[in-house]
DNA sequence: CTGAAAGCGCTTACAG
DNA sequence: CTGAAAGCGCTTACAG
């Protein structure tokens, strides 16, 4: 069955192709009477625009691509949903890039591969400095999100995590732990995720006027649940001892868990634990866990907003935005 | 700064278009020399192909649409990468459709809103029934996922849920238990997954010859963590008594955990648990969870074999196929 | 090995 | 309120 062309239907109708351009938009300058005919044959036909050949020649696509490590971290697929909800109400629909997180895959992103197919690149980096992002990425329309440092010529919309870091430790100060661990960052490289937590974790323990104990930084091979728990049973066989726990992401939280158990340690009675992302299994663990949660509706927000006036061809200087997140305090590290 | 065309770089290189095309592709035809012109010119003004332009006269935009309930759900936020990465091995990206399980937007994933924008659709229903899909669906390649009953004419990949439950059922029997509980399944109209689950759970438990007890049949109002968890306690505190629990997958088995503890049930002591789907964090839970394993990227594989073969003009009758399950025996329902 | 022309299916000025 | 023409940026026969 070969497709039916905006020409067949004016054929069949006895129009041009410009009234029935006019019928399929809802242009309210074609008579009641001629409308009618059009949309019989439209019916008639199975008439469907052809949504490439449209966009030819308006040049817009109607797709974002949203780029991220991977949907099997849900902090990732969590973030795809709310800007997939966000994007659609504003008429787009999004490209899944998965880039594993590795620089060969984000460099990619950023190289006009999707020139034609996408009206903008949503990019949540983990490799790439921002120097090698100022240099791959050309004109086109980009907003980061995320941790990473951003080049001063993009947008870029994150959270406030140094800040969130230190509320964290303010949160286990006030309960009254002193023996405040971080656990989970990465074992070779240090991501700038990990490094802002990091240094949130550290200005939180000076303001309550503790020093920084290297000894109570575990350090992970994998960013997963099983090798967080790899990590924190090692550590503890090795004599660490602490009361609290800070965890780079909410997975690093379910492996500390296990680890805890484990060696016989309660949660929160002998450690208390803070994780961050807020995934929605958080409040569902068995304790359910403190955790920091992004203001993930504004995050897609002002992101999409960014993204739409580059779309509309603002070509200013990059705007480096924060939106707004708190600490949702459960069982894991409860109110004091 | 407007966009490099084709033939700007067949103007500045000072030849046809239709040479720098050859080299684009890299056909060899092109003379080393002629090559290496083009190529200089394509760099010297960072041209890149228009997608758009291209897939207009080709007629394949290398876009699939993969539409199922929601990313929220981790099961389906694996399928995605699974089927995302299986698709990048095609030279096809993925566009996400969020159906959100309702039957309006179910019905648009068939009604031909892509046209032109992707070359086939893999769809895992939740609500639209069998009749629905096949008037709805017209000539667009089209792969069902998923347990929903799919028209005969259409091509359909799935796991045998049937064998799954029944198999869960006799692990349970195998550990001795005798009051094995089925939980999750919808408060209000049935979907077919649950239905096809259940029927397995009434087989696992005739071949062991126990008789089916609907008193152990445990609904919730909702499909996440919390919905199960309220809907276990509830039904406890009326005393239901189980020693074995099938959850209709792993969500409502996080819900279970937090509720038999709250009653101060162990697991698997006093109850044995099993979960379906084994998303990641399955292992990783206290106690680590028994799941149903769907064989995923054979899943993928194989969905997007039936689809790739429907993009080349297959029409003939519906292909049904099934892939592999096993059970992921961990701690929560160990082995005997 | 290379070129000139037609055409993919639509929209956008421009006439009328 | 409606029509005829040009063009979006590419590829595909068809010549040479």
């Amino acid at each position: 069955m070969a497709r039916v062309r905006l020409q067949d239907v004016a054929a069949l109708a006895g129009v041009s192709m410009k009234t029935v351009s006019n019928v399929v938009h809802g242009h309210p300058v074609v008579r009641a009477e001629t409308r009618e005919r059009v949309q019989r044959a439209i019916d008639q036909l199975g008439y469907r625009p052809h949504l490439q050949a449209r966009n030819l020649v308006t040049g817009r696509t109607g797709l974002l691509a949203l780029a991220f490590p991977t949907l099997l971290n849900p902090y990732f697929a969590e973030l795809a949903h709310v800007f997939s909800a966000a994007a659609a109400e504003r008429g787009y629909r999004l490209l899944l890039e998965e880039t594993g997180g590795h620089s060969d895959s984000e460099r990619q992103i950023l190289s006009g591969r999707e020139a034609g197919m996408v009206d903008g690149v949503l990019f949540h980096p983990m490799r790439l400095t921002s120097v090698e992002i100022a240099q791959a990425a050309g004109d086109l329309p980009l907003v980061l999100l995320g941790e990473e440092p951003a080049p001063i010529s993009n947008d870029h919309v994150m959270i406030d995590n140094l800040a969130a870091a230190a509320e964290a430790v303010a949160h286990l100060l006030a309960l009254g732990r002193r023996r405040i661990g971080f656990l989970g960052h990465e074992a070779g490289e240090l991501s700038h995720t990990s490094r802002t937590r990091l240094l949130g974790y550290q200005q939180g323990l000076e303001a309550g006027r503790l020093r920084l104990d290297t000894s109570l930084l575990v350090r992970a091979e994998t960013g997963d649940a099983a090798g967080a728990e790899r990590a924190l049973s090692a550590a503890l066989n090795d004599g660490l001892q602490i009361d609290a726990l800070i965890c780079r992401h909410d997975l690093v939280a379910i492996g500390a868990l296990r680890a805890l158990a484990a060696h016989g340690l309660t949660v929160p009675g002998d450690v208390a634990i803070i994780g961050w992302d807020d995934i929605t299994v958080a409040a569902e663990l068995r304790p359910s866990l403190t955790s920091v949660q992004p203001d993930l509706p504004a995050l897609a927000r002002r992101a999409l907003d960014l993204l739409a006036e580059r779309i509309d061809d603002y070509s200013g200087v990059g705007r480096h935005e924060l939106v707004g997140h708190r600490l949702a305090v459960r069982e894991s590290a409860p109110a004091s």
